[in-house]
DNA sequence: ACACTAACCTGCAAGC
DNA sequence: TGCTTGCAGGTTAGTG
């Protein structure tokens, strides 16, 4: 589910929740652990605790108080609610009870999401990452450079978090569709007109979906609940077999590439 | 150093 | 109907 704009748009919701209702009464954990262990003993620390504000980095949210930070990934399947203190849903894993008897759960089937409360300023899990899409940082040339090196298909480079982050499976079919590149290209016969276009598409497509309220395949929701839409604008993912709907004439192919499925359209890319 | 695969988990849909 | 298989938005440990 989560590529960055479902995360974003997670977000703006719990910044939202969070201005109205800063104070974390208690932390409840449902289980000992998601993928990693949750830290159990450091609850106590954010008892009281007042949150300031509420950040995105990559794929990861950030939520910053004055006594201590949490960082959360939303892996396959997680989603943050706001929810009445008291419901509890099957696949809920933590509750951060509010002050003013709301509070936020998370809920994440698949487990592969993650959580932790930490007190460094920069958590390890946010070192080997690559820029934001919208950062100086992240040039034409700068992606153009690094394609060179790269042996592996540009999608899934595109896909490598320490090229730029926040750009996953859907994104990446879809930048790509907008591109005019075929995703099985290697990433290192990207000429530098391509690595314009391609970094240009990367921004737009991601701000078309933020402004959709993210993408929506089977379990995604924003904090307050409503599912996001840009499913119904995607030009290639999932629509394997179904004709191109840009010309018309020819149908979206599906492979895998780094174990991952690809669609495109072998007229509009090349 | 880089590239690729398998593994982590549950739920659902397709195929037999 | 019921069982088996494969696949799903991500990340990372292990292997070559």
């Amino acid at each position: 589910m989560p590529e960055l704009p479902e995360v974003e748009v997670v977000k703006r919701g719990l910044s939202q929740i969070l201005e109205e209702h800063p104070i974390i009464d208690s932390i409840e954990f449902k289980r000992r652990d998601l993928r990693e262990a949750l830290p159990l003993k450091k609850a106590k620390l954010l008892e009281g605790a007042k949150v300031l504000s509420v950040e995105r980095r990559a794929k990861y949210l950030i939520l910053n108080t004055d006594k201590a930070r949490i960082l959360s990934h939303l892996g396959m399947t997680g989603t943050w609610r706001v929810a009445p203190r008291g419901e509890e849903r099957e696949h809920d894993h933590i509750y951060i009870n509010l002050q003013g008897g709301v509070r936020l759960a998370y809920r994440d089937p698949r487990r592969f999401g993650y959580f932790d409360i930490y007190t460094i300023e920069k958590h390890p899990k946010l070192e080997r990452l690559g820029p934001e899409p919208w950062d100086e940082d992240f040039t034409a040339d700068y992606l153009y450079q690094l394609m060179k090196t790269r042996t592996s298909p540009i999608k899934v480079a595109l896909m490598d978090q320490a090229v730029v982050v926040g750009v996953g499976n859907i994104y990446a079919s879809e930048a790509l569709f907008r591109s005019g590149i075929r995703p099985t290209r290697k990433a290192a016969t990207i000429k530098r007109a391509e690595a314009v276009l391609l970094r240009r598409e990367i921004l737009q497509v991601l701000e078309d979906a933020i402004a959709a309220g993210g993408s929506t395949i089977s379990d995604f929701a924003q904090a307050g609940g409503d599912s996001g839409y840009f499913q119904n604008s995607f030009f290639v993912y999932g629509r394997a077999g179904l004709m191109c709907l840009k010309c018309k004439q020819n149908k979206i192919k599906e492979s895998r590439l780094g174990g991952r499925s690809t669609f495109w359209c072998s007229k509009c890319q090349s």
